[in-house]
DNA sequence: CTGTTAGCGCCTTCAA
DNA sequence: TTGAAGGCGCTAACAG
């Protein structure tokens, strides 16, 4: 039986020593990972042998096979995935792209995508752009050039051109988009229904007794902040409430602005008696400046957020939200990605994958005698 | 290494084919990465002087040169990283190994790290194990199969074995600990001075006025919780404040428990005036179970937190909680793991950078007059 | 069943 | 200033 030890001095070079054998050798350890030919020579046998039986090929002799399995297990062999990459042409790395890391809903989906990716061996490298332009499109450059077999993206509100996409539909590497889509570009998307959703929330406020409700809405460019506001418009159109274009107010996500905003409409003659915030971080902040003001939620203004983020049920009172299935949104975007990838382009199709929410009400809506729901 | 610049065509679709030249190319994009040996064959030229040109060697006739980035650049040639990770046995990849990615704190700290990293040409892979060891263990295995040339660790509740990281110490793997870190383990760490926050946070209740305070204490395996603790306990000695351990809770962060807690310490027969929580997600949902009780913040019971994190600010009233510079610790720990990278691990030093805290005072322990601090 | 050879893309001698 | 050859670690095709 061979004998090896590890040197036990941590502020030294750790040498990795044999001893007993005939030929003693001795490994650096620093930079040098034992490799296929290290237990071919040590067997002496051929690399290819050694290969072969490491990857589970038949045409081994079991004994052969048995002496390289232990050898390799006894070094702690590992097989260097960049010669593989080199030969495969393949990362077997997926890049996903998203705006922000603050709240907690990009984080989540990551690790949904993250847990689905690792399933099928496959890494993920993140980067978030902090919404802005020019730091997404730097970061694709980067997915680029670590070859990235595949992207997930969620694009920046600033994102109206795509050409730092489209690039990857050219290669042939796959693309998948969540939560926040490309319109433009035909490839497969994870969203939720924001049409729908919206409606349902705008609706639960109509029929809870509101006439005057205002919306704070995302920057138009995002798909996503289009059809909540059409899920609003068609909302009041079906119950007779008249859409006041005083009531909408258009605002870039930048939630030092909420309160200007919120100011603004408190202070309007006919103040509006609801509130539908495209996000839960901007509905956060309304009830924040609301509450300055010395208004009462839900009695003078009733709020409505989106998301059902981190927060949104200790605040106070609980945030009547829209809930999204955050890790089923990555692991969905995910699982359609690896579908794609090692397919011929020909072969892919611009689905769309809707996941189901839900309109969780709370007491900013509709007053509840415990200080907030049950979890 | 050299750095090269790469076609900035947004607009124009780069096309991969070369017309008018005396062999019209075309390259199937699909799994046709441009290489070296394209464009030597293109220009008849050998694929070392390319290669040379295209690192920046001097020794190549400027007019070769010119050609050779010309056309590097007409057909978006983009080093494949594969061959130089296999040829200098380094992945320019940093591991993080995090055990949660729900509160904001992680996703912050990975985002300072990720971008130090960049700024060094290096990717980051992330990992959560959900505060589970077998998954840490698993999730360090695949850092290790992927070559990182490095990792940045802090440890799940249940790590009380080191082996899994210790393997990283012997193969020469710099590792840097960042918040939750291993005392036994003589490697780089980034913390905050748990210790002297809690001190001064605790001292903050009993200057208020407070007698009986509780604690609920995380796990004793975390340093971290440990420190808290000792900070709780002399800050009460140092004012005469007998440390009763009826009001000391071990509680294993697993939130749904906190109610349990809260609920015997509020029903003793000397209930506590005021509670050290050993981080905010915790403090948050006992402010919660209090509310419920019929009990309010500040008066029957002040509540002191940990981490500032996400939600701090809005929950009602205000959590007064230890503020700590959450993406400067990512940027530590990524700036001291780089600089260990390439160096003789003879000349790694175990130094431990503590980062400055700060006691932010908010409604859960001084009734304010505001509904809650201002941001 | 096993060994030899070639090659993935790149860089680096060594030779011209 | 350039080219040819070798090698990083591994797999696959082709011979024995």
């Amino acid at each position: 039986m061979q004998h090896w030890e590890y040197s036990q001095y941590y502020g030294n070079a750790p040498i990795y020593a044999r001893t007993g054998g005939k030929n003693p050798i001795a490994y650096d350890v620093k930079n040098h990972q034992i490799t296929i030919k290290d237990i071919a020579r040590e067997l002496n046998i051929s690399k290819s042998t050694v290969s072969r039986a490491l990857t589970g090929h038949p045409s081994v002799k079991s004994e052969t096979r048995k002496a390289i399995l232990e050898l390799a297990e006894q070094l702690d062999y590992q097989r260097n995935m960049m010669s593989i990459s080199l030969i495969t042409n393949k990362s077997y790395t997926i890049g996903i792209v998203v705006p922000e890391f603050i709240t907690s809903f990009f984080p989540q989906v990551v690790v949904g995508a993250q847990e689905e990716a690792a399933k099928a061996g496959y890494n993920v490298l993140v980067s978030q752009s902090n919404d802005d332009y020019a730091t997404e499109v730097a970061n694709t450059k980067v997915m680029l050039a670590n070859r990235v077999d595949g992207i997930m993206v969620s694009i920046s509100k600033e994102t109206r051109n795509f050409d730092h996409l489209k690039i990857f539909q050219r290669k042939g590497i796959p693309i998948v988009f969540f939560n926040r889509v490309c319109d433009e570009m035909a490839v497969p998307k994870v969203v939720i229904d924001d049409y729908d959703a919206a409606y349902h929330a705008v609706e639960h406020l109509v029929l809870s007794g509101r006439k005057r409700i205002a919306h704070l809405a995302g920057p138009e460019v995002l798909a996503i902040s289009r059809k909540r506001l059409n899920g609003y418009i068609d909302a009041l159109k079906k119950h007779q409430i008249p859409v006041s274009d005083d009531l909408v107010i258009p605002y870039d996500l930048n939630l030092s602005k909420v309160k200007i905003y919120i100011k603004h409409l408190m202070g309007l003659e006919n103040p509006p008696d609801a509130l539908f915030a495209v996000n839960d971080p901007t509905a956060i902040e309304s009830m924040r400046v609301i509450k300055e003001l010395g208004l009462r939620i839900p009695e003078d203004i009733a709020i409505v957020g989106f998301g059902n983020n981190y927060g949104s049920d200790f605040i106070e009172p609980g945030l009547t939200t829209v809930n999204q299935p955050v890790k089923e949104i990555g692991k969905t975007a995910m699982t359609l990605l690896l579908g794609l990838i090692d397919k011929d382009t020909a072969q892919w199709r611009a689905v769309t994958k809707t996941l189901d929410t839900e309109l969780i009400i709370r007491g900013s809506t509709i007053k509840q005698e415990l200080p907030q729901s049950k979890r």
